[in-house]
DNA sequence: CGAACCCGTGGGAACGTTCCCACGGGAACG
DNA sequence: CGTTCCCGTGGGAACGTTCCCACGGGTTCG
């Protein structure tokens, strides 16, 4: 038995070493059969392409292998039907638990799995009592950025929106009200834009067209950020010497040093790791009820933000 | 019964309601118990990080769903020891086969997983028979590059190797052949690198500072391709004017706008779903041979590269 | 010295399917 | 009208484990 148990120390090497000479390996399979138990949680990326789940895709398997389970990934291609599916085969081969990263699936899709097997959900605004939720405080994170542009001086700082987007709306609230909070509420501005490359740069020339234009963007993404950055380099502008450009997320992309934009860091290692926990805490407590895990965002200040013109010069 | 045979409209439709409103669900475990098949294939990522393998991965997903396969995929973050690991949690849930992306894992233990079940592997270039390796022609695909910029007029094309990394020693080997072929084997130059942003510019700022700079680079990878951008922006020149820069994968990186670099695409995606079609025989037909698939990559052109300055003043 | 106890081993049931076989009834043919 | 055939249904075995219970032999205690 390799399942230690009171036997006696002969015989478990015999049958030790008989496995291995016959390469014997237990079949999970029968294992999950009479236990009802697979020691699998199942995770349902919406987006592999998206690198911000790769980190909290980590911090899930980290967690799970500590915790003695297996994490088995599927995406549903940022299709709503195909994840649909893909979380119905994760049913049917009979997962403990699910985390649900990104989803784009329909809250009732949720809450129906839901009352077979406990869910964590990573980075998404439904709430659903009887599934964890795990996220990280974006309305403070756009505080934080909103209170960097400020500190170093700048008034007319403007948002380029998320929209419809994970943790948009947070954003552009936190935006709001940390604007008013510093006294800017008359500069206020929201420019729409989608977490695109293209909607960021489409954005930022929009921006940069008006009369009294911004001396600092606050893109709501980094892949926003991005697209600005080559519209205000194409209108003959540099950053951060005339115009400040901050992201969120502190993606790969925002650390090459090519970039190197100012962002708000999301502890992702730390969200995976948490939703993990939260899963199997209530495979293994099932009358434990469900939280929401608020994460705090961190500023991080790369080359991309500095004082505005009009105060440098008086310096 | 959900299996559809010869039965009844009337009791198959009973049945179907009757599943429904008690929420019923196959248990796919006990089918593949008795089965001896569970339609799995286990997918080992290398590297959730790198963009590369998500296209990769949808290959492989849209492959599977096509041909009644599901796609479980976990990943040893390149760590050989949690690789080998995982490959025997596969192993142990019966994976009625196994994909391979760029494995960091020792090839014997490759070989003890083949001898169970069917094998493909994804961008590595060990040779074990019994194994299906699909890759594409890294050879030809540095020819391409070196073709491309020696058609542009360039001599003095020098190349940031990618050192151990998967495919660096084929795009070495390209770009001297492609060189001597073009009658340029004089001005071979290969500085060593290593996939990576940082070894990239390192590596440029090494070549800019010779006597005789080169009018072009062929980085071996877009990563270093980027990390190369940097280091010739900040010795005040310019790309394409002063130097015409390459790189290699087309990962989403190089189609940034801020970026746009010229560079060879690989048919990721097709990549995927060949190695899965691959496994997926072998699984129904346990006797077919193993093969080695290459695919043809593709130059994509954008805007880091152009005629040398000695050639454009004559023009 | 006998009884009780305990450690270690072996056997049997159960998990939820699928597959195969046998059986029953109705239709078609002789 | 009887026999044969076939379609549809129902029952039982098997897949490879784990868990539980019973049993056997040795040790300890009364």
């Amino acid at each position: 038995m390799r399942g230690e148990r009171s036997v006696s120390e002969a015989s478990r090497s015999a049958v030790l070493t008989a496995a291995e000479e016959l390469g014997y390996r237990a079949n999970a399979v029968a294992r999950s059969l009479v236990q009802r138990r697979t020691y699998n949680v199942g995770v349902m990326v919406s987006d592999l392409h998206n690198i911000f789940f790769a980190e909290v895709l980590d911090g899930l398997y980290s967690a799970a292998a500590e915790l003695g389970y297996r994490a088995l990934i599927t995406t549903g291609n940022r299709d709503p039907s195909a994840e649909e599916r893909a979380l119905d085969q994760l049913l049917e081969l009979r997962a403990d638990g699910l985390v649900i990263a990104g989803a784009r699936l329909p809250a009732e899709a949720v809450a129906a799995a839901s009352r077979i097997v406990p869910i964590a959900v990573v980075g998404s605004n439904l709430r659903l009592d009887n599934v964890d939720v795990v996220v990280d405080d974006d309305h403070r994170g756009a505080e934080l950025a909103v209170e960097h542009l400020a500190g170093l001086g700048h008034k007319d700082i403007a948002l380029i929106d998320g929209g419809q987007g994970a943790g948009a709306a947070e954003r552009r609230a936190g935006y709001q009200s940390a604007m008013s909070r510093a006294g800017l509420a008359e500069w206020i501005l929201i420019e729409p834009g989608d977490f695109t490359e293209g909607g960021g740069y489409e954005a930022a020339r929009r921006l940069l067209a008006r009369r009294r234009r911004p001396t600092a963007i606050f893109a709501s993404n980094d892949q926003s950020a991005v697209g600005a950055l080559d519209a205000i380099n194409e209108a003959g502008l540099q950053v951060p010497r005339d115009v400040s450009l901050m992201g969120y997320d502190n993606t790969a992309l925002a650390a090459l040093r090519h970039i190197s934009l100012t962002t708000i860091h999301q502890p992702r290692n730390q969200i995976g790791e948490m939703a993990m926990r939260a899963v199997i805490r209530r495979i293994e407590k099932p009358t434990a009820p469900a939280r929401r895990h608020v994460l705090a965002p961190e500023l991080v200040v790369r080359d991309t933000t500095a004082k505005p013109q009009a105060l440098r010069a008086k310096s």
